[in-house]
DNA sequence: GGTTATATATCGCTC
DNA sequence: GAGCGATGTATAACC
């Protein structure tokens, strides 16, 4: 698993090390050590002398981690261009980037470790609870929603966007239903009353149009609000979440 | 910086690894082996057997990354309980969360490396390009959104969220302008229409309200629903974005 | 604690 | 390539 490891390189060493790393991919390349990381691109930073850990990987994104949270101080999610060289007596890694056009530069101002790690081999990955799985639970038991619904449609595109659910309800009135998987607030209110303005629009003022925000719940501001546009609020639950039951049934089932 | 470094170990000798120093603290955990992760949730999910990289950071956060991409295959934010144990024979970490309740499994299912890393001091970071900068630039000079504009006040709450400048203009009119620090899509025009209204609603049909989405550029399909919504697109540019000007110059003007 | 808004969001999908 | 929406979004700010 450690294919190689180097241990408070001097500068040129540890540059050695990252170009030959980075050309192998063959798997994870970290830098503990001490640096200091500027980015140019969509905005600007400076990282000031810090301790920090270095991560690269295979496909060619960048991380670099402090000593607090998930997310990075700096990243850059693919590179274009990765190589490391000796700048001033200082090793410096350079990622670039076209679109958008960003620079990410580590300066590791003191030694540290350089690893490589044979991350390669990614597992199947399982996830249950999204919202498109929802979504197709509903489509084919709309009475969860509501009884007597028929849908007609999902991600229908109406101008810009996709209504979640396009039905009709026993009265004949059409019904645009937009799904949250968890706790709706009012930016999901506003989406489905955009839809629903959409539909009426493009129907002509002559029909019936519903709208109908399906979610597990929602805020007590963008309740008041959904009832205030004329727009419902309809309970829905994911079926597999309670933790008791066996993991892979409900990821198979 | 590589504070300790246990190769291969036995189940046993990674758990109490792992226990160690997560009661030390210390500094980074990460264990690079061949895993399998659950998680328990918000979601359910489950990566399979595969080569990853954990990370446990000193405020108690987890991430496990894969291969690929920046965004971690499954990660915890923060923990209330971190501890590992030997379960049938394999190691395993469980990272629990109260609020929301939630558990990641990391199951260890054949020997790797695990290390610690004094990564722990973390340097001054300093952004710039933000939309809160962009916010106090145009509160201070709102001629470069237009002529005649006064500011009235940022961040202004009207039950449905906050405006980022609310104005007057040289008719005397109202304005509410929404930031975008990246071009602005149907979203931003939404958002902006949603103030727009609770403004008009406040302050009765006497008044007239202008909107105006200011960014450095505005996607097609946006601009045209803004344009039908009556409101008005004004670009505006982050002032220290050009690559070439000195970085420490920028970051502190 | 609850809700809202931002982000160098990332990522994946569709047109 | 561009645009759009979901994300176990994470994270900070404000009520």
């Amino acid at each position: 698993m450690l294919l190689d490891q180097l241990l408070n390189p001097d500068p040129a060493a540890l540059a050695a090390f990252l170009n030959l790393h980075l050309q192998g991919r063959t798997g994870l390349l970290q830098v503990a050590c001490e640096a200091e990381i500027t980015y140019h691109g969509r905005a600007m930073s400076l990282a000031q002398a810090g301790e920090y850990l270095l991560l690269v990987k295979p496909d060619g994104s960048v991380q670099v981690h402090g000593p607090r949270g998930v997310k990075p101080v700096n990243w850059q999610p693919g590179t274009d261009s990765l190589h490391a060289a000796v700048e001033d007596g200082v090793c410096v890694l350079t990622a670039r980037r076209s679109r958008p056009d960003e620079v990410l530069r580590v300066l590791f101002v003191a030694p540290g470790v350089a690893q490589a790690l044979g991350v390669r081999a990614e597992g199947e990955f399982l996830l249950d609870g999204t919202e498109a799985q929802l979504q197709e639970v509903l489509a084919r038991a709309p009475h969860l929603i509501e009884e007597g619904l028929t849908v007609l449609d999902r991600e229908l595109l109406v101008g810009v966007g996709g209504i979640d659910l396009y039905a009709r309800d026993a009265a004949g009135r059409y019904v645009i239903v937009e799904l949250k998987r968890g706790r709706a607030g009012q930016e999901a209110v506003h989406q489905l009353g955009r839809y629903v303005d959409a539909v009426r629009t493009q129907l002509g003022g002559q029909v019936a149009v519903r709208g109908i925000l399906a979610a597990p719940a929602v805020t007590a501001p963008a309740r008041t609000r959904l009832h205030g546009a004329g727009l419902e609020f309809v309970e829905v639950r994911h079926l597999h979440l309670p933790q008791d039951e066996p993991l892979q049934a409900a990821l198979f089932a």
